[in-house]
RNA sequence: CGCGGGGUGGAGCAGCUUGGUAGCUCGCUGGGCUCAUAACCCAGAGGUCAUAGGUUCAAAUCCUAUCCCCGCAA
């Protein structure tokens, strides 16, 4: 059971190795400016590799087909629904679940996004027991990793989910022959790493610059963090973060340099390096510095 | 038919309202200055103005259709 683009290299590998009786997906859900109706990642490759799909809108209430196929295992990642009871206790080798950070830190839906913005030096995939609650379960195996300063949300999700993948293919056989000493998660640890929300999307000059720099480069590539400029839509791609300084106050524009726009932030400046306006392409900023008017310096941004 | 912005030398843009010689900042090439330079000075190359029709003496500009890109909303 899963959607994105995470779960498919944790998915092909099950295919590789162990015979994949069915699929459980999101529903397809329209995309784009069209309104095109499109099939999540995960379901995509389970109709190529021609394996029974189920897109239940609410699994709460439409799981009899999935156990009518008599699993022995269910394996999830990121699926997006919580998992009724009836299900969890119906394998006979239980429900597993490959979760992108390293539990009890970052539960929920958003942890590769979370372990960037807010800061993590490290992170990594998780494989557990479900229960009833939100990546609450036991946790079988860890594997951790360094988040490098040159890390954006893209970079590190394409890491962790071949990461998960083997991870799974590696403590899976130790699963069914019960070679395994589930640990309980330390409560008091508990951190959350919920979806992002439009407000976390817009950046916040009033923090450090270190935790814009976060924030940006843990918006990227998705959703991208964005900012206001004369009440126009500006996505930012990537900072830079930057030794000036200036008596300028969080937000304002500090300047206009080679390589970039200068904003002031709550202590110091970073460097807006890539940029998009409204309407416009992606473009690198030193690029589109040539053709600003040197009066924006001060211009308040977010509003 | 959800709302909106855009397509102009290699890049980013102005010009369009009110039709009349294709402009700006950068880059590029050559030359100069300099101990030197991403700095400065001079010169040069490079554009079917998205496409197809229409109006007009004349269309980047006005009208019609089409294609493509993007922001928002879902």
């Amino acid at each position: 059971m899963g959607t994105p683009d995470f779960a498919v290299p944790v998915l092909k590998g099950l295919i590789e190795n162990y015979e994949v009786i069915g699929v459980v997906s999101q529903p397809d859900k329209p995309v784009g400016r069209k309104g095109i109706m499109t099939p999540p990642p995960v379901a995509k490759v389970a109709t190529d590799n021609n394996i029974k799909l189920f897109q239940p809108t609410k699994i709460r209430n439409e799981y009899e087909d999935i156990l009518a196929l008599e699993p022995d295992i269910i394996i999830t990642c990121a699926y997006g629904q919580i998992i009724p009871k009836a299900i969890l206790d119906y394998p006979k080798y239980g429900c597993i679940n490959v979760h992108a950070s390293l539990l009890p830190k970052l539960r929920g839906g958003a942890p590769i996004h979370h372990a960037i913005i807010d800061g993590y030096d490290k992170t990594g995939i998780t494989i557990m027991y479900m229960d009833e609650k939100m990546d609450n379960g036991d946790i079988i195996s860890q594997e951790e990793i360094k988040i490098e300063d040159s890390f954006t949300t893209e970079i590190l999700h394409d890491k962790l989910s071949i990461m998960g993948r083997d991870l799974l293919l590696k403590t899976l056989p130790d699963i069914i022959s019960g070679n395994i000493k589930p640990i309980k998660q330390n409560l008091v640890e508990v951190t959350f790493g919920y979806n992002i929300s439009k407000e976390d999307e817009k950046i916040d000059f009033n923090k450090t610059s270190r935790e814009v720099f976060n924030q940006v480069r843990g918006l990227n590539s998705w959703p991208v963090g964005y900012t206001l400029i004369n009440g126009k839509r500006m996505k930012i791609y990537s900072v830079i973060v930057s030794n000036n300084n200036s008596d300028k106050l969080p937000g304002q524009i500090t300047n206009i340099y080679k390589n970039g726009i200068g904003v002031k932030t709550g202590d110091g400046e970073v460097i807006i390096t890539e940029l998009q306006m409204e309407g416009k392409n992606k473009a690198i900023a030193s690029t589109m510095v040539n053709n600003l008017d040197k009066n924006i310096i001060g211009l308040k941004l977010g509003e």
